[in-house]
DNA sequence: CAGCCTTTGAAGTAG
DNA sequence: CTACTTCAAAGGCTG
């Protein structure tokens, strides 16, 4: 497939979202002919969040299980509360309308974004804040549009610091779209300007090189390969050079150099490789997260010597183990298997970071920042809904960021694969709880379904409606709603207890709390089945693969008006929600309760904001009210 | 101190 | 091929 934006001709590997952006492309064409920009925007959102999912449809629906109340019976009190009073602030921003430019999906990471409090950056960090942004795609004639778009959206003092959680996601994320047209010019950026993805891009070997000096400065010649490596070459596409050989020239991003938090973006061990500048290494002592893996001899640099990112030793600790069987052991035999294992643990070269996680990397700072929350589980969540929060385009940048990170990691370390440290966590350390948890879960999540308003633990039902499973009965598999299928949570069973399957957001905005709501809403079961009659409402799903789905554009069934936010999340959220969801994604809104069951239009209530999430079995009826501009649109 | 929590997405494994 | 599982980041918390 074409790529969208030429993708500097990298098909490595996720195509699935140059594909789906493509498409959304097409789509927005249309949209754009008769619907507002907002529109668009959930549109595209859905689309993009789809997207990945292009490949696998059937995966889709993970979202809408994953959705569904978050509480496992351990969440904490603390925790809960933390997350829901950061929801709260959150939701409460969620639904500004955001710009929406409808610039063309360029990965223009923005130096100069105010996201970042200054605080977040660590003096030294900001030592390197003057690196030139790694060359990004840059499409022939893509630099007027940038231009453009950097005019459009000028930076906003609001952006800057923000007590409060509750900006609007998308136009948080806004900051980072103030595209500089650095690509080919260094931009020197003022301390508190970096922008929070530059950290993410980090493969260059520069920073490995040893002597290397600062990336500011520029090296004319890569100490060790003698190769030049010129500050920005203008061919070399942005960030990541496909050709190994190119590689060690590609101009390395700050990101590297300008860890957030003060921590690296792929912390490396002292043993990975070597820091070309000691001072600013020593600062992020460990920044590799690439492990020279596949890495001849030395693993210290990959072949085309450009030490990974995500290359990590082992730690310190295995030094210090090193030491204790260096001196403890007599045996040569154990000894050579424990070199072995030494050699196999110290290599271990981390998976590149998805778009959800380099925005998580990106963004995380900026929540802390604002929401003063620390731990990790609630950010998580309320970047999770930012998340889904963000316009297509910003999700479009980070999806194109962990393209290239993907691409760039193919490249450095050809051989390796997630199976490695899949089978390194196996072999000894990891425990695998998932699947206890989720088979537990399956068996509790009768028993416990989260309290829908405050997200409060999982209340357990005596009368614990019956699964799927139970419902239908193995035999009848496809009845049963996606999750159950996969053994998740059962949709039907929540949606019959009347429980909000949307978490926290009790404001209501509920742009976070999509994804139940979606997946729930039509129990997959149906998808295939019910098909015929929802495929209008697919369209969400569309976004994946719109040609072959003739759906309807989930703008249209959004509706023309300029439908609030919420709404537009709503069917977002609810496009996203892929496989089963798909289909339901739109039709919730509109008629799903034609084809849904009955408990089914409760879920899609459930994603709406305000008291509507909450509201009781009972109320279920009210849902639809919420719906309704979805629904007119759907008519339409 | 290892592991959990929590999020999404990619990729691996299993059936 | 589908479904499921693991891992990636992160930092407070728990046993």
């Amino acid at each position: 497939m074409p790529q969208l934006n030429g993708g500097g001709g990298d098909d490595l590997g996720a195509n699935d979202e140059m594909i789906s952006f493509k498409d959304e492309g097409e789509q927005e064409e249309k949209i754009s002919e008769n619907s507002s920009a907002e529109r668009d925007l959930a549109d595209v959102k859905s689309s993009l969040v789809n997207e990945s999912e292009t490949n696998q449809n059937s995966s889709s629906d993970s979202e809408a299980e994953r959705r569904p109340p978050p509480r496992s019976e351990t969440f904490r009190d603390k925790t809960r509360e933390s997350l829901e009073e950061a929801a709260k602030r959150q939701d409460g921003g969620l639904f500004k309308s955001p710009p929406y430019p409808g610039y063309p999906f360029i990965m223009i990471p923005d130096l100069t974004s105010p996201y970042l409090p200054n605080g977040s950056l660590s003096p030294t960090a900001r030592t390197y804040l003057q690196m030139k942004w790694p060359l990004l795609d840059v499409q022939p004639g893509g630099l007027q549009s940038r231009q453009a778009l950097k005019d459009a959206r000028s930076p906003s003092p609001a952006h800057i610091v923000g007590p409060f959680c509750w900006e609007f996601p998308g136009q948080s994320d806004l900051s980072l779209h103030q595209f500089h047209l650095s690509n080919k010019v260094p931009v020197v950026q003022h301390p508190h300007h970096v922008h929070p993805l530059t950290p993410l891009i980090t493969y260059s070997n520069e920073h490995f090189t040893p002597g290397n000096p600062p990336p500011h400065l520029q090296t004319d010649v890569d100490p060790k390969t003698g190769i030049p490596r010129p500050p920005h070459p203008p061919d070399i596409s942005p960030y990541y050079p496909l050709s190994p050989g190119t590689v060690g020239q590609i101009p390395h991003p700050l990101g590297w150099l300008v860890p957030q938090q003060g921590q690296p973006v792929y912390p490396i061990t002292t043993g990975g490789f070597r820091h070309p500048y000691p001072t600013a290494l020593t600062v992020n002592a460990s920044m590799s997260r690439f492990p020279p893996h596949m890495v001849p001899p030395h693993h210290s640099l990959h072949t085309t010597g450009i030490p990974h990112p995500a290359i990590v030793t082992p730690n310190v600790k295995q030094e210090s183990t090193h030491s204790d069987i260096s001196s403890l052991n007599s045996s040569k035999q154990t000894d050579a298997k424990k070199e072995e294992e030494k050699k196999k643990q110290q290599v271990h070269i981390k998976k590149p970071l998805n778009a959800f996680m380099l925005y998580m990397k990106e963004m995380r700072a900026k929540v802390v920042a604002e929401c003063t929350l620390k731990e990790s589980a609630a950010i998580n969540q309320i970047l999770g809904r930012r998340w889904h929060a963000l316009s297509r385009e910003e999700q479009a940048k980070y999806y194109e960021l962990a393209r290239k990170e993907r691409q760039l990691h193919m490249q450095l370390y050809p051989g390796w694969s997630a199976r490695d440290n899949y089978a390194a966590n196996q072999q000894g350390k990891r425990k695998k709880r998932k699947r206890e948890k989720q088979q537990a879960e399956s068996n509790e999540h009768r028993e416990y379904f989260p309290n829908p308003c405050l997200s409060l633990p999982p209340i357990t039902d005596a009368n614990t409606p019956k699964k799927c499973r139970a419902l239908f009965g193995l035999d009848q598999l496809s009845l049963w709603c996606k999750p159950c299928r996969r053994k998740k949570k059962c949709i039907r069973y929540i949606q019959g207890e009347g429980s909000c399957a949307s978490p926290p957001s009790t404001d209501g905005s509920l742009l976070d709390s999509p994804p139940p709501s979606p997946s729930s809403v039509v129990p997959s079961p149906s998808s295939k089945e019910s098909k015929p009659q929802t495929e209008q409402m697919q369209p969400l799903s569309l976004t994946m693969k719109p040609a072959h789905q003739p759906l309807h554009h989930p703008h249209l069934l959004a509706g023309p008006q300029p439908p609030s936010l919420v709404q537009l999340e709503n069917s977002a959220s609810a496009s996203k929600t892929p496989g089963a969801s798909s289909h339901n994604g739109a039709l919730e809104h509109g008629d799903v309760s034609s084809s849904r069951q009955p408990g089914s239009s409760v879920a899609s209530s459930m994603a709406r904001p305000s008291a509507s999430l909450c509201h009781s079995h009972s109320l279920l009826p009210s849902t639809a009210p919420q719906p309704l501009s979805l629904v007119t649109k759907s008519i339409e």
